[in-house]
Order: C-alpha cells, then sequence, then structure tokens
DNA sequence: TTGATTTTCCGCAATATTGCGCCGACCTGC
DNA sequence: GCAGGTCGGCGCAATATTGCGGAAAATCAA
C-alpha cells in the first residue's frame, strides 16, 4: 500500500453512516478519525493533521458550509463534502465554500474512496510534474531549469542542461555521442561528435566537486557517456 | 478577472450537447475549444495547450477511457469526465484513468463550472478564492486584479498583468517565450517571441525595485522566464 | 474625430554561449 | 615498450541571446 500512514477525518453526526464511511476507507488501508460535530471536527483536526476531511452538512452546531470555510482559512487539505441534499444550489454552494469535492447520498463506498485517491494523486507530488532528479549530491529539477550540486545553484548554459537531463532520463545507460548529438543538438544537426566531449567537459567542471576524478558523468570508453550517483 | 485566458477543451460527439456546455463555460468567462473526437481532442490538446479538459465517455473511435489515458501519459492537466452512465463501476474506472472528476448526465452548468473552478482552485495559485500571492515586496491580489510592490499599487497594462499571473501561476518554473505567447496571445497568435522579451521588460520596470537586478521576474538564458521571490 | 495609452516591430550594442582546431595525455592491444 | 586510436584541456572566432531605445501601428476613451 502506497498509502499508509494517510489519516482521513469523517465528520458525520449519524453514527450508522459514519461506522459504513470508517469501515469502507479502512478497506483502502487509510486511517479514520471520526468527529460527530463540527466543534469536535475543528479540535481534532489541530491535533491529528488529516491528509483528507470529510464532510456532512448536516450537523449540530456549525453547519458542513461553515465548517468547511472555517478550514480553508487556514489549511488547503482536501475537503470532500457529503450530503443527502441534492439541488445544484447546494453543491455550488459546497465548492464554494472550499469544497473539493462534493457526494450527493446514497453514495457507492467505492465511488467515495475512488474520489479520495483522485484527491490525493493530485495532491501528493505537490506541484505537477516536479520531477526531481537525484543523483547523490547532485540535483536536477528540470522544470525550474535549476541544478544543485550539494545544495548550491549551479549556472549551466543551455546547452549543458539538456545534456544533463538528456543522460539523467535513462541513469546509468550509456549514451553514443551520435545519439547525444541527435537528442540534444536535433537529429538534423550536422557536425563532430567531438563536440560533444566539449561540452561534456564544460558540464564536468560545474557538475563535478573534482573534475578529473568524475563520479557522475562517467565516459565509458569507446562508447560514449553515462551519468550515475 | 484573474482567470482570464483559462482555455477549456470539450470532447463531446453530441453537438447539442456540445455548444450548450460551451455556452455555459463562456459565462464563466473562459476560452473554450471544441472537438468532435477522441483523434480530434489530440490534435487540438496539443495545439492549444488547454487548462481544463472535459470528456464525454461515448465517443466515435477511440471512446473517454482511452483518451484520458493517453492524456495523462504526458500531462497532468485536469480532466472531468462526463457521461449519461451512472454505473458506480463507470465512475470508478473514469477516475482510475486518471480523471479529476466525474459528473452524470443531465447536468447542471452551474454544477459543472463549479467544479471546474474547485479543480482550477485546487492546482493554480492564482485563482478565485486565493486570495494573493506573495513573492517577497511583490504581491498579486487575483480576484481584484491588483499588483503591490512594497505596499503601494501598481498600475499593469492588461497584457502585462496577464504575462505576471501567468507567470505566477507556476512559481519558480520557467516558461519558454513560445509557451507564455501560447498562454497570453492565445495559441493561434502568429508573431516573434521577441514580444515577450519587451513586455518582460516593460513589466520590469513597475514589478521590480531595481529593473537593472531583477529579482523577481528572471531571465533563464536560453530557456525563458521564470517568477521567484 | 482626436488624443492618449497600449501594443508591436525594428535595429543596435553588450554579453554569453557555442563550435572547432590543436595538442598533449591516456588507454588498449600487440 | 610501442603504435594507433580515443579522450580531455585550452583558447579564439563566430554565433546566439538578451536588453534597450525609439518609432510605427493599433486600441480605447472621450
Amino acid at each position: 500500500m502506497a498509502d499508509v500512514g494517510t489519516r482521513i477525518l469523517t465528520v458525520e453526526d449519524d453514527e450508522r453512516i459514519r461506522t459504513a464511511v470508517k469501515l469502507a476507507l479502512e478497506d483502502e488501508g487509510w486511517t479514520v478519525d471520526e468527529a460527530g460535530s463540527g466543534e469536535e471536527a475543528i479540535e481534532l483536526f489541530r491535533r491529528c493533521a488529516p491528509d483528507v476531511v470529510l464532510i456532512d452538512i448536516m450537523l449540530p452546531g456549525i453547519d458542513g458550509f461553515e465548517l468547511c470555510r472555517h478550514l480553508r482559512k487556514t489549511s488547503d487539505v482536501p475537503i470532500v463534502m457529503v450530503t443527502a441534499r441534492v439541488d445544484t444550489h447546494d453543491v455550488v454552494a459546497g465548492l464554494e465554500a472550499g469544497a473539493d469535492d462534493y457526494l450527493t447520498k446514497p453514495f457507492a463506498p467505492k465511488e467515495l474512496s475512488a474520489r479520495i485517491r483522485a484527491l490525493l494523486r493530485r495532491i501528493r507530488p505537490m506541484s505537477p510534474g516536479h520531477a526531481k532528479l537525484v543523483f547523490g549530491d547532485l540535483e536536477i529539477i528540470a522544470d525550474e531549469g535549476k541544478v544543485l550540486l550539494a545544495g548550491t545553484e549551479l549556472h549551466l548554459t543551455k546547452t549543458e542542461f539538456r545534456l544533463l537531463v538528456e543522460l539523467a532520463q535513462s541513469p546509468g545507460r550509456v549514451f553514443s555521442r551520435e545519439s547525444l548529438l541527435d537528442k540534444v543538438w536535433g537529429y538534423d544537426y550536422f557536425g563532430d561528435g567531438r563536440l560533444v566531449d566539449v561540452h561534456i567537459r564544460r558540464l564536468r567542471t560545474k557538475v563535478e566537486a573534482d573534475a578529473a576524478n568524475p563520479r557522475h558523468v562517467v565516459t565509458v570508453r569507446g562508447l560514449g557517456y553515462r551519468l550515475q550517483s
């Protein structure tokens, strides 16, 4: 189970439904906390820091909309609203209050967990496509065009960056000069394979702590280059 | 007016529904592109880089599930599935295929747009509801279209504002001139990438305390521009 | 329509990056 | 050890990219 440790807080005053929901969610391997009122929910939210909150609209005391708005003031936690009311107006109001999803009872437990999974999938890697490639003390953040060596940012040129990213796409694999020319310079580029050497060298002076003894950008004599940790 | 420029691609073969959806979404101020089949959708997706994709499951050729999986291979774009089938199994299958939300027909247009807004709010920092974004001494108030530098309001032109907001959608990420032209000027705009430079420069004179040493709008030579604190 | 604002385009200058030749060092098989 | 091929370091000239000022064109409001 990938999301072991995922905590879900359910806020629902009908104990029968609450138990049914709890069982369904625990089937997914998630940990479930239960609150019977909005006040209790606020207290529990602070204490157990759940990854998802499930809110029923009909609650004693402060209602679901109010609770949702209250949580949104201090948190970006994914919120799913659950209710028996099917009026479109309520759905819109719930989403406007800050909920991420809205289900109407009766709902299938499978649908509930599928929707929660979809939310978690969207949240978990934080920013989408934040592919952070790590090779020992070398970090590559492709989206931001950044490369870090032991935490400090390096200044790479466009070609050096593309070369590094290309090598990093398949770590450990040996790339021939020709394939690197194709990938980095374009398949229609007409030039010498030795050009790759030059840029590998420049890349090494920046990426390697000791350029004379490369630990990341390694040459495989007769074949090409490869990137490793 | 924070999400000016938001593009939504709707994939639906029934022209009547497609038109109704288009009108409802345009009411929200969004730009709508239409595709009648999966193949057309893939082509249009590549060309116009929408912010949200709306997929009907019943399609001629490749079906909605397949289309969803295909898009997910290369993109994190928010996907909403729409269908007449109400079977829980289909909902789960759609969400498993990578969709973020799933609506069953008939649905209220208001609910559709509320759900899309919820999705946008989740993935884009600069959506209505997120009151403001702060980058050091630079504040962007999305809802009101205001930008403050060290507390004083700036007067940005429409293009400058859109450019700044686009950069702010993914703080830290490098945007190429081409992608900025697509997003700010429209994917069908025919013009030079140098145009972006000019507006970046004008933006800097306003947004930066010292335009010669930009701290927020940073150029990444060879790649594009990025926004940071 | 006029006038002001905004957007687009063009060319120049400063700077960073790239491509390439040359040479010496190194590796490998004999 | 030696010969042939491969690789790395250095520096220069060509090229590409970016910033900038200003002029033309388009847009908008009165």
